[in-house]
DNA sequence: AATTATTTTTAGATTTACCTAAAAATAAAA
DNA sequence: TTTTATTTTTAGGTAAATCTAAAAATAATT
């Protein structure tokens, strides 16, 4: 059994892992606004547990136990931002913070119902995946749009980026998820991406089109 | 902002003081299943912080804002049991631990959508009240079973006993929220009560009958 | 390779919520 | 009204998760 705190270490070490094999210590801190010294404790007492490998100075990878404590939690956010969302009618950009505290919600019962509840859904209200009950993720292939070439078309199915800003941007342009999408120009002098929303021409800046994510339909 | 902790000594607080005007450093503890001395020491924490009065060796009251704090919280344990049952499927039996985790969530909001999805409930799945946003609860007149005499009728609304043994023994006599009553008899050898409970005759010892109310219809 | 900069760890303190054991206050009984 | 029993508080200590400041290891630069 892990306290709330260690399991906050654990999504974080293992969101990082996503990008470094070797978490570091300050990238830790950094995500957790804290301070290194106080992860380099943490992280001793992780890996004295066996949810961590750590060689000193040289940063943590989670174990398997780790990884699996991580995905659960990982699991749990996800459904909880999905029921904010379906059910009690919250934006994608308002529901982190509250889901930051349900996902430590220790029943699993009460995970395995309100995953039927929700209808075993399969991304929360960003597009990540969310894990079945066995830590599984399904399969997903998503493109960045900012790689889609003019011409092309497909389906908004996740973000990149979650602060607030960035999705209450998206919604005002429209550009949530589900809707369809066709690439009619890339602009030379910035970069920025003309695309094609319901007949609605929409320019999109560079910076907001690295971070959405495109299911191409069919030809790619 | 009150700790997870403190939160759950003003509700004890709040609870035991259903019984007794100035609430016994003992009774703290043994609800709270710890030791007086730390009762003590988080009971001067929060009379600093305006949220008890505390004279030594006397007991303590709740502030009002204690008070209000502690209402909130059990707004919320409440709501989240009436989800649990409603639509997770929970049993009555089974929502109590986890309400007991759920009721410190902190976002307001996310209190207020749950309120509205669940349609205003004014009581839990035990008959309890669910005081409203602004603290106040509906006056309820409940009476004991084993107040009632012969000839008596009413309705089951809600129990003063939520031990798991027990509600489970009433689900399996049938003896559920809403379910109308009648006392045939009252046995005087054990004190054990008849009842007629839709056509079946169902017989209920003197200590189940204390703990379950009645909701009388009509005439009492 | 030596120096400088960065990252990480250690050492020693602090805060919160506990604890045990002993002392003090209050209540009950002789 | 003493004595005894109960309740409550104080004193001193522990474990978890932090912190700051300083030391040690690693990485980058000249």
């Amino acid at each position: 059994m892990q306290s709330y705190t260690e399991e906050n270490y654990l999504k974080t070490i293992y969101h990082l892992a996503e990008k470094t094999t070797n978490v570091q210590t300050n990238a830790i801190a950094e995500q957790m606004q804290t301070k290194p010294a106080s992860v380099t404790d943490m992280i001793k007492k992780l890996a004295d547990k066996g949810l961590v490998d750590y060689i000193k100075y040289q940063g943590v990878t989670l174990t398997e136990t780790g990884k699996n404590t991580a995905i659960d939690i990982v699991r749990k956010h996800r459904l909880w931002e999905v029921f904010l969302v379906d059910k009690l009618n919250f934006k994608w950009d308002e529901v982190h913070d509250v889901a930051e505290e349900l996902e430590h919600i220790k029943s699993i019962e009460l995970i395995e119902r309100l995953d039927e509840f929700l209808g075993f859904p399969k991304a929360d209200p960003h597009g990540d995946p969310i894990p079945d009950k066995n830590g599984r993720f399904a399969k997903t292939q998503f493109i960045k749009l900012i790689e889609l070439k003019v011409g092309d078309a497909g389906t908004i199915t996740g973000v990149s980026q979650h602060s607030s800003a960035f999705l209450k941007h998206l919604e005002k342009l429209g550009l949530t998820l589900g809707k369809q999408i066709q690439i009619n120009d890339v602009t030379d002098f910035d970069g920025s991406v003309e695309i094609l929303l319901s007949d609605k021409q929409v320019n999109i800046s560079r910076e907001v089109a690295k971070h959405i994510l495109i299911s191409s339909n069919g030809k790619n």
